[in-house]
RNA sequence: GGGCGAUUAGCUCAGUUGGUUUAGAGCGCCUGCCUUACAAGCAGGAUGUCGGGGGUUCAAGUCCCUCAUCGCCCA
């Protein structure tokens, strides 16, 4: 530690530091009855996943917790794993495929899935390596990844629980197909954008006659699919026609005009076609009505055999193509520009379509009502807090979750078909036999589907503790002692997808919450407000920057700069791929750095060894700062408490840039110099160095490695120690002192006058000169007395003059303060007239608060409605305005 | 269309239940300093009709209403 660099240098001492606590196990957890346990779920990243800024953030806030607890002696656990992401991983291995001219049905299932195994294990969390530059402390040894076997059994016995309670049903419904993927999606893989398309009115000539009704759609290349035209029951228009048929343009087809509430009489003609395979709304009116649900389109989204010369074309060729032909059939009335919203695939990007298809839900009402209630009740906490209703609204507006994807990447549905269309859910082909009563050795069909990954994912809460690893065992060591988890911190964009799910099934199946808070994170974006991503090339790679800077510099700086539920701004340079901004973390751990460098010099300088600084021997500033780094213990703790990370980390910034380096060690300088007594120098260093030990385990869980660092460096310590083990400052009240704090920003006052009063004189900064200080009491002329040797060195004074009622000194710039004036003595190069601007200056400015405070004290409501103690504490400033006001004119008649 | 959030210095943001000598910090900007821990630093300085309007109150950046702009979520 005697030779530390002079300045801060993260690289080598990060990877260093890691490695210890790895080596030596600092992070694994255990079942501990002698501790209260503390635990954190981490999302699991996507196997496909690479560090971006949002994992640094997330990160970064589940640490700080983790590290935090464990330093007030909490048995600490942070479960850490990954996410197989069905769609994205299957996509990522398929386009492997794609360069060999293959697809998966070339390789056939079996092959195909050992190959996205080996894909996993060869690229496959690469993010979980990356995590550790960050220097996060997660128990690795519990890492679960959601295709493990004990995770995929606990998957297919709740899928079996769930089927056999009727909560899992097959149902032929319209749901959300992604013709990339060719998949079901669920409503939540959905997301909405603003499109601008056409609305087509076409006309659909009435049965026998030369008349037609026109009706408007924005997708034609769906007709294929019509089975009716409806109109409102109520709209006196087409009431005439209701029962007639209607002739399907192109394809010829009759098709009878029905009545359905569902027709807009206010949109277009009110006239709507109905297509029931193909559209949501469609499909409700064909089940009302009885109508055939005659299915159009392929599922890459193709046309099929039922358009005719258009088959095999894409829905959007076959849209132009048969506005062509529409067009040319004189069956078009108009073309309007029109904006709506369409569905994208979350995954894929494209167009969903909306497909009839058989699939697999999840009843989601029942599940819902105990999860709404455990927020609403409180049980679980929202921070931010609003998100409270975005939850309830989603909640009592629940729609049953399709779980079926047509992939292979994934757990598969443990349904068995018998040839005769039986079905039922099952551990096994024998099983499946035995429940449908079917003599053993009937041949069964598996289903070919598998999961959604969230049906994997919502069972975290129990998994990562090991519930039904082996099928059976429903209660673990780890579940009895570490559930519910406190906290689980994550993005807002998956509270429905995730959040809301785990609630659902610890509820259901373990009848536990799954965590008692939940904190949701900032959406990172650059400087322009756009979400980083790499296709805008807005996002540099964080291990870049953390190359740069150091974790522990970029850590600080996105907790010190992310507002709880808003977004965080990053200022990103594209050209370099450099965010500038993580200086503000780096200057400070430099900060931090050499005020350790510093104290460690004054200690050698003292002699090596502990002492202890006697009570008695405490100066006002010793007190001050044991006053100051109290309250900054408790105001942490607050902090930390309320979920109000930013706050933490400025509180910290805060004190120990401004208090304890500027201030404080300033003054250690000076109490060192003047006093040779080398039990007490070596006492003194103790004090501060303790104080700093103490702001180093503050800030060990927002700053891993330089605390660490500079912690086994300022004491002899044993090799297994760590900071990261060690207990973290308790508050002592006693300690805070109002008055001592009072009396030292006192001090800080005069320092900060002399200079102000100097750099207005532009006194070059080695030069001292004489003050005088005059204050308005004995008692204050006292206390004033006794800081002159810090006001000297500080404000760099030749002499301090102190005394009750001095006369302003000859060739002197003065400012009146708060119980004392102060006057810079300039010998003959006072600038009468610079002097006398600032003066009037200062006068206009206190008879302005003369003016307003005596209006106020003379407000008959002020004084009739406002409490006593504002009133008189108001009239007190009045008097000591009207004070400093009569001696800075008296200081201008001086002149 | 419904819901949520934001709007404070050039930029990024603090401002906890209404009341600190008339709004704070960091960055940027200006001036001066390589003062033996730190130039990734130190000292000093300038900069604001707290988005507009209305209201409640003795008192509003803070509470209520309304409008505007931006963002997010849901349909």
């Amino acid at each position: 530690m005697s030779q530390l660099s002079k300045s801060y240098e993260p690289q080598a001492l990060e990877s260093k530091h890691y490695a210890t606590w790895q080596a030596n196990q600092l992070y694994t957890s255990n079942v501990n009855p002698d501790k209260k346990p503390y635990s954190i779920l981490m999302p699991p990243p996507n196997v496909t996943g690479i560090l971006h800024f949002g994992h640094v953030l997330n990160h970064t806030l589940q640490d700080i917790y983790i590290r935090r607890n464990r330093m007030t002696g909490r048995e600490v656990c942070w479960f850490p794993g990954l996410d197989h992401a069905g769609i994205a991983t299957q996509t990522k291995v398929e386009q492997e495929l794609r360069k060999e001219k293959l697809t998966r049905h070339d390789l056939g299932r079996e092959q195909f899935t050992e190959k996205v195994w080996d894909w996993k294990e060869k690229y496959g969390g690469i993010i979980l390596q990356q995590l550790r530059t960050l220097g996060i402390s997660a128990d690795w040894s519990r890492t679960l990844f959601t295709m493990d076997e004990g995770a995929s059994n606990a998957v297919r016995e709740v899928f079996i629980r769930l089927f056999d309670e009727g909560l899992i049903y097959r149902g032929k419904r319209i749901i959300n197909w992604s013709p990339l993927a060719q998949s079901a999606l669920s409503d939540e893989e959905v997301l909405f954008k603003e499109v601008k398309e056409h609305l087509y009115t076409l006309r659909y000539y009435i049965e026998g006659t030369n008349d037609y009704l026109t009706l408007s759609t924005v997708r034609p290349e769906t007709i294929f699919g019509d089975v009716a035209v409806a109109v409102n029951p109520n709209d006196e228009r087409y009431t005439s026609l209701v029962g007639k048929n209607v002739i399907v343009p192109i394809v010829g087809r009759l098709v009878p005009i029905i009545t359905d509430d569902y027709a807009d009489p206010t949109f277009g003609t009110g006239v709507v076609k109905i297509t029931p395979a193909h559209d949501p709304n469609d499909f409700e009116v064909g089940l009302r009505h009885n109508l055939p649900q005659p299915n159009a389109i392929n599922p890459d989204a193709t046309l099929n055999e039922l358009a005719g010369e258009f088959q095999g074309l894409d829905r959007f060729v076959a849209r132009k193509k048969v506005v062509e032909r529409l067009t040319e059939l004189e069956l078009i009335e108009k073309i309007e520009d029109y904006t709506h919203n369409v569905g994208f695939s979350e995954r894929g990007g494209e167009p969903v379509e909306p497909y009839l298809s058989d699939q697999w839900f999840v009843s989601m009402k029942p599940l819902a009502e105990p999860a709404l209630a455990a927020v609403m009740n409180g049980d679980i906490s929202f921070y931010p807090n609003h998100w409270v209703k975005t939850y309830e609204h989603w909640m009592t507006g629940i729609r049953d979750w399709c779980i079926s994807r047509q992939l292979w990447w994934g757990h598969r549905i443990p349904v068995y078909y018998a040839p005769d269309g039986q079905f039922t859910a099952a551990r096994s082909e024998v099983e499946a036999c035995m429940k449908l009563g079917l003599p053993a050795g009937t041949s069964l069909r598996q289903d070919e589907d598998v999961l959604d990954t969230w049906f994997s994912s919502w069972l975290w809460p129990m998994t990562t503790m090991n519930w039904l690893a082996d099928g059976k065992t429903e209660e673990s060591a780890e579940m009895s002692y570490f559930l519910p988890t406190n906290l689980l911190v994550t993005a807002p964009e998956i509270i429905f997808f995730w959040v809301a799910r785990m609630i659902m099934a610890t509820l259901k199946f373990k009848g536990q919450i799954p965590f008692k808070n939940v904190y949701f994170t900032s959406i990172v974006r650059d400087s322009k407000g756009r979400k980083m991503s790499k296709s805008l090339g807005n996002s540099p790679d964080p291990l870049d920057i953390i190359a740069k800077y150091g974790a522990d510099a970029v850590r600080f700086t996105m907790i010190y700069l992310a507002p709880m539920g808003l977004d965080i701004r990053l200022e990103v340079n594209e050209k370099t791929q450099d965010v500038p901004s993580i200086e503000i973390g780096r200057n400070f751990a430099n900060k931090i750095w050499n005020a350790g460098r510093f104290l460690l010099m004054k200690q050698e300088e003292a002699g090596i060894g502990k002492a202890v600084l006697h009570e008695n021997d405490y100066s006002m500033a010793d007190k001050w700062i044991l006053s100051r780094y109290h309250s900054t213990i408790q105001a942490i703790a607050d902090g930390l408490d309320n979920y109000r990370v930013t706050e933490y980390s400025k509180i910290l910034y805060d004190f120990i840039w401004r208090d304890f380096c500027d201030w404080y060690v300033e003054i250690v300088k000076v109490q060192f110099n003047s006093n040779e007594d080398p039990a007490y120098r070596k006492g003194l260093a103790s004090f501060a160095l303790d104080i700093f030990d103490g702001i180093l385990r503050l800030l060990h869980p927002v700053m891993p490695f330089i605390t660490e660092e500079l912690w086994l460096g300022i004491a002899e310590r044993e090799d297994y120690e760590s900071i990261s083990t060690t207990k973290a400052p308790d508050s002592d009240r006693k300690l805070i002192q109002a008055d001592v704090e009072t009396q030292f920003a006192q001090l800080q006052e005069i320092v900060e006058e002399i200079r102000r009063l100097r750099s207005a004189s532009t006194i070059q900064p080695q030069e001292k000169l004489p003050i005088t200080l005059s204050t308005e009491t004995l008692e204050f002329a006292a206390f004033v007395e006794s800081q002159t040797k810090i006001i000297a060195t500080l404000a760099k004074c030749s002499n301090v003059t102190v005394g009750m009622q001095l006369p302003k000194p000859e060739q002197s710039s003065s400012s009146v303060m708060r119980g004392v004036e102060v006057h810079l003595e300039l010998a003959g190069t006072v600038d009468i007239e610079k002097e006398r601007l600032r003066l009037q200056k200062e006068c206009e400015r206190l008879s302005g608060l003369e003016k307003s405070f005596e209006a106020k004290l003379n407000n008959p409501g002020f004084l009739a409605k406002a409490p006593d103690a504002v009133v008189s504490a108001e009239k007190e400033k009045l008097v000591g305005i009207k004070e400093s006001l009569e001696k800075v004119k008296a200081n201008l008649a001086a002149l």
